[in-house]
Formats: C-alpha cells, structure tokens, sequence
DNA sequence: TCAAAAGTGTTACTAATACACCCATGT
DNA sequence: ACATGGGTGTATTAGTAACACTTTTGA
C-alpha cells in the first residue's frame, strides 16, 4: 500500500469544506393543488438547478443540510430526510460547471475543485409554502418555485435527484406526517386530499379519505370555515401536536 | 468566494481515490437458522469492522460497492442496495484507526488523509452463504461470519450502521426478493419461513405464511426431499427466475 | 329552490389472521 | 401406531373500495 499526505484544503467563504460532496435538497412546498419544488436560475445562463451547498468541515451532514435550506427558505425546524446518494462518475459535466462560473465572473482552472468529480447528497425538505421566503445564493438571481409538473430542464442529473425524491416521498406517504409539513395550521379535508392526490398522482375516493384520514387520530376538528366560497362550508381542522396531548 | 486550487491525490494500491469517502457494506448471509453479516478483525487487535473500502476516482458507487463485495466474498452479481449515508462529524475517532495501521506495522503521520474526516455509504448485500469464500483484506487476519444476535462491538459507528441496515431490509421485506439472494437454489419452505422470522425477529404463523408465499407467484415446486430428517418429507421449492418464464 | 360541496351510512369485496383438520413418514 | 412436521380448508376479522344518501350553503 502506498499513501500521500494531504495538506489540501477546500474553502468557501471561510469555511473548510469536506471535498468532493455536496447537498442537494429537494424542498417541496404545496400551494394552490400544486406541489411545487425550489430551484435556483444562474444569472443570465438558462440554468436550473437544485438549491445545494456544500459541507463544512465542522458541521454534520443534517446540519449542513439544515444550514443550506436556512439559507434558502428562511425556516428553521424544517422536516428533512436525506433519501440516496448519487455518485455516479460521469454525473456531473464540467462544462456545465465552467458556465456557471463564467456567468458570474468567475473563472476557474482546469484542476480547480469545482471541476472535479463530486458526490452529492439528496435530502427531500417538506415546508409550509406560506412561510417561506426563498433567497437565492450569490451565484444566481432567483431562487423560486416550480411546479413539479412542469419544470425546466435542470443541469447534471438533477432531474434524476428529484424524481428519486418523489418516489420516496410517495413510498413513505402512509407513514409520514407529510401534511403537518406542508400545509398551513389550519386547512380543510379538501385540501388534505388534494396534496395528497398531487403527491400520489391518482384521485382518491372523497369519502374514504375522510374517514381514514379521521380514524388515524392526528386530526383536530375546529369551528366552521365560512370564506367566500360558495356551497357548504367544510370545517377547518389542525394536527394534533404529538407535545400537546 | 475564495477557493484553492486542488493538486491533493489520495491514492491506495496504485488507484486514485475519492477523497474522504468510504464505503461499508453489510453483507447478510443465512446459515442455520442465523442470519449472519461478514465481519473483519484487524490483526492482533481485538477490533472488528464492517469490511469497507474506498471508491476508485474511475469508478461509480455501485460499481465501487461490487468490487469491494467481491473482494471479500468472491463473488459478482450480488444483491445489492444503497440505504444510507454516515456522515457525522466525529463518527470515526483517530486513535482508533491509528492503532489499526500500527497493527499492520504502518505509521500515520497527524494529518494523513485516513486520519481525517470520512463519510460513509451504506449498502447492505445479500448472498448465499454456501456460495462465498470470505476472505481478509490486507489489513485483517480474518472476515468471518457472526451471527447478527451476538455481534462483537464494533469500530467507530459501525454498529449504528448494521441496525440501520437491518430496519431498512425489515421494512423492505415484502417487496424485495430476500429469499432469492439468501438461499441456496432449492429450499424447504421451513427454510424460507425461518428466514422471514429471523430477518423480522418475530414468528409468523406456518399456514398462512406458506400461502402468501405461494400466492406471490414467485416459487415453483419441485419434488419431495427425502433427506435424513425424520418425519414428512417437505416439499423442495425454488424461486421462478424472471428470466425463464 | 337547486346545484355544488361536505359529511355520514351501508354494503361488497379482499386480505390478514387464527385455528382445526388431514397427510406422510421414520422410529 | 404414533409423534412430529408438512400441507390444506375454513371461519373470523380488519381494511378497502364503491356508492347511495343527507346536510349545508350561496347564488
């Protein structure tokens, strides 16, 4: 066996970095029956891609991934799961990279680090679309939603990152409070259904829903919701907060 | 932003590596009634690790993931999945992996690269037991079976791993083909029981198991087995490969 | 008053569970 | 012949699915 040292370090604004990772999360927010994911638009490139970051020397992985969706969505607290790892050789394309660089002014060499092969780390985020303020980094000019039916093409295999987070974020439908973190405080049945349906992608039976979602216990029921709406006004209902018994 | 250039090469064996990435399968075999995972002890220490690796700068994850199965077990086209990624910040202690290296006669400077951090990729593999020759790495003098119920302790948070390995191989149970990968060509269906209920160590009820079993579609019947026991002779199955319909 | 939406009740069907029963075989 | 393990039948229950029916409300 034979070895190097390693006196090579990787920093971004400060921070050491572990090399050769980085975090890509996939942050969902559900708004107006759509299920919506936050992607970032390099300045004046036509390039989407997932809101990531890199790890800090000094931080775990869920912490960084914490750090990252702070940054991006201003919420703290924000239910997260890291799903897979994506590693493929070829995964990323250099010229891609360099073309984001060179968008923002920056040049880099051949042997930079940003260039080379990098590891990335999928987290799926489920926050309440209502009390995000989505941020984009230094490297873009806008960090916003896209609904998840029609979004643009996104660099590297990020498209791959986020049908992965779908697909695990249906499987885990039953026994993850996905509507805790997606909704607001308070919504009707209606809208419960509807996030489901969106997340599953197949209509449900209105009236079983009801009674399975209502037989699992998790649900308050509050006073009557009278807005604007027409028809029968549906009630409004909240999560029981597994703190407050 | 600041960053640095990154001439640092990590290279093991003649093979550039990813730096700062590991990756540590657990290997499940069945034997007897156990279920067993492959476990190396490094020389003269008492230490025992999951057998790990590194991911060659050529080479995709899984691809990594297979050489490093192979290496330890002689064995290709294992079953094979992905589940989790370790990346706490002090989840591997140094003085720790420096007595490993002194074991084998190797001194490690402070800021070799094998003492600083590391992440690492779970993948957990199942085989058939009757079919693999476990076999040391360089730094072992031994990769044997241990029976998951009384493991040694382990290094670092291998042990964290090899739980979280078997909660997500309980929970993927009914959709994954375990039996196929952890049994010999032909089984009783005894055999394929205590199998399940060792995996989810819970017993399960004979009559109703054999009949899911057989109603999934997927084992074809052979002829008796006469074999030493005594008593009814069972029944030998063998799983309908997808290939030969 | 009536159309649309919300909520409840009823029935049918399917899957999971428990257990009683019969069969085959080596000692 | 009989104890033991292997295989099948059947009743009970729980969970889904489908759909009819009632209630409420704004236009």
């Amino acid at each position: 066996m034979n070895s190097e040292r390693s006196p090579a370090r990787f920093v971004l604004d400060g921070h050491e970095l572990l090399p050769g990772i980085s975090i890509d999360p996939v942050i969902f927010g559900f708004h107006e029956g759509q299920l919506k994911i936050l992607l970032l638009e390099f300045r004046d490139t036509r390039l989407f891609a997932l809101p990531g970051g890199f790890v800090h020397e000094t931080e775990n992985l869920d912490e960084a991934a914490r750090r990252i969706l702070a940054d991006r969505t201003g919420l703290r607290d924000i239910y997260l799961e890291q799903f897979y790892v994506f590693g493929d050789r070829d995964r990323r394309d250099a010229e891609t990279q360099r073309k984001i660089m060179v968008s923002t002014g920056t040049q880099l060499d051949d042997d930079h680090w940003l260039l080379r092969r990098f590891i990335s780390i999928g987290y799926y985020a489920l926050i309440d679309f209502t009390q995000a303020t989505p941020t984009p980094d230094a490297l873009s000019d806008s960090c916003t939603w896209y609904d998840l039916a029609e979004l643009p093409p996104l660099i590297f295999d990020h498209s791959a990152i986020v049908r992965k987070a779908l697909d695990t974020l249906q499987k885990n439908l039953d026994d993850k409070l996905v509507g805790l973190n997606l909704l607001p405080e308070t919504f009707t049945m209606a809208d419960l259904q509807r996030l489901y349906e969106t997340i599953l992608a197949r209509p449900l039976q209105r009236t079983n829903f009801q009674r399975k979602m209502l037989s699992l216990g998790i649900l308050e029921r509050l006073e009557k919701k009278m807005s604007g709406g027409a028809h029968k006004a549906p009630y409004l209902y909240r999560f029981i907060s597994p703190t407050t018994p």
